[in-house]
This record gives C-alpha cells, sequence and structure tokens, in this order.
DNA sequence: ATACGTGCAAAACTTTTGCATTAGG
DNA sequence: CCTAATGCAAAAGTTTTGCACGTAT
C-alpha cells in the first residue's frame, strides 16, 4: 500500500506525507509501522530514498527512470534518464579526480507550464 | 564567529555540529543562539543551507565558488565552479521544457586518494 | 527608556525504540 | 507453538518559541 502511494502520488513525499496519506486511507496504521515499512522498503530496493528541498523524500524503483524533476509550482513531476549527469561525472573526474555517483536525484525546477 | 567555524571546517557542517563546535570554543553559547544566528546568516546571503546526505548542511557564500565536492571518506571538501551544471540545465530545458537551477550543490563521491 | 541579542526552559516536530499483543505458518 | 508484524507509548533527536534579563544606544 505504502508502494501504491508512492507511485499515485504526483510528487516524491516525505515520511510524514506518508503517514497522513495512510491515516487517510487506513487510519489504525500507526506511523511506526510506516516507518518501519519504508525502511524495509528501501532495504529490499523497493524504493529509494533522496534528498530535496522537502527534505528526505522516497520514490519508487522503477526500471529505467531514474531521476526526478519537480515542479516547484505545481508538484508535476517528470521521471529522467539515469545517465543524465555522465557528462558532469566526467568533467568530475578528469578536472578534480573526483569519483561521483549521481543517483535518484530530486531535480526541483519549473515545468513548462509553470514558467 | 559562526562564519569562522564555517570557513574552517574541512567539510559542510549541519546545525548541530555548528552547535557543538560551538560548544567548544564558547561554552555558554546556547543552540537556540546558533540557530538563529543561522537563519540569519542566511538572510543576509552571508551563507547557504543546501541538502546533503547528512541533511541541511551550511557553506560560506564566497564568490566564484558555487558547488561542493565532499569525499565520503576523508570528507576534504573542493570547491568548483558554478557552471558545472549549465549542460545539464540545457539539456533539460530543450528536452523536458524543465527550468532548473543548480546552486550550491553538495556532491558526494570520492576524492583521488580515498578511491 | 528602548530596542535588541542572549540564555534558559519548554514546546513542537520528526523519527526511533521497547514492549505486549496478535495473526499466520 | 513460534515467528514476525503491529499498535501503542515513551524516548530520542532536532529545531523553534516564549520569556526574562542585561547591554548598548
Amino acid at each position: 500500500m505504502i508502494v501504491d502511494i508512492i507511485h499515485d502520488s504526483s510528487s516524491p513525499l516525505t515520511a510524514e506525507d506518508m503517514v497522513a496519506c495512510m491515516k487517510k486511507k487506513m487510519p489504525e496504521v500507526d506511523k511506526s509501522t510506516v516507518y518501519r515499512t519504508l525502511d524495509l522498503l528501501e532495504e529490499t530496493g523497493c524504493v529509494y530514498r533522496s534528498e530535496s528541498d522537502k527534505g528526505i523524500v522516497f520514490h519508487h524503483a522503477d526500471e529505467g527512470h531514474h531521476h526526478h524533476l519537480v515542479c516547484n509550482k505545481c508538484g508535476k513531476t517528470v521521471d529522467v534518464e539515469e545517465d543524465l549527469f555522465l557528462p558532469v561525472e566526467k568533467l568530475l573526474v578528469d578536472k578534480y579526480n573526483f569519483q561521483v555517483n549521481f543517483q535518484h536525484m530530486v531535480i526541483q525546477g519549473l515545468c513548462k507550464s509553470c514558467q
């Protein structure tokens, strides 16, 4: 059900958001269960945790879509191909000898209709 | 003095880190003062707040250095030119009609000697 | 006198943990 | 039975707020 919530949401949700969603759908579910389930889902690779303006947010772990554009106005999200940052990663290695892996980035910005 | 701490630190610090540093240098300073000062410094543009693995961290706002590479092993940081993400920003506009501004990114990775 | 910055304490908010209960194998 | 998941309550950790006091203008 948590996975459903993540899938249904148009934007990445924080743990607190999840708890609130859960309360609506199943009032008897406790927040500790939500937190524990999120940990579990993350361990098993079903969801990803990453940082955004809202704090720590969770995403589904569908194949082939590994970054998320989030519109700061309407909240709409778009999935983006994983290799978006490859050029940047290469530059950082070449110029700074610095090894980076951009994964599941939450990228805040403005979508076409909100600009 | 908070600005000094930020400058002196080899890696971005969380608010709690600051409080701890402060306690060492001036034990009588209260955490609320640290939090309030950080808010103030951010409003006046002296420091920046951004997200990293550690949570919310603060940086100095020197001109010309706008992203930070942080080594996950040794904690060393390197400042990176602001336009690092320009190609990515352009791609996101062209391909997704999505307007993004990467600012003061904290980029986690491994430095040369820790790889 | 007044306005401001501070320390202190308490509150608020988020996340984690311990424990007793329950449901399923 | 026995294991594992749950609800509940309390604890822990982080950040914010109210208030009274002192200092400098």
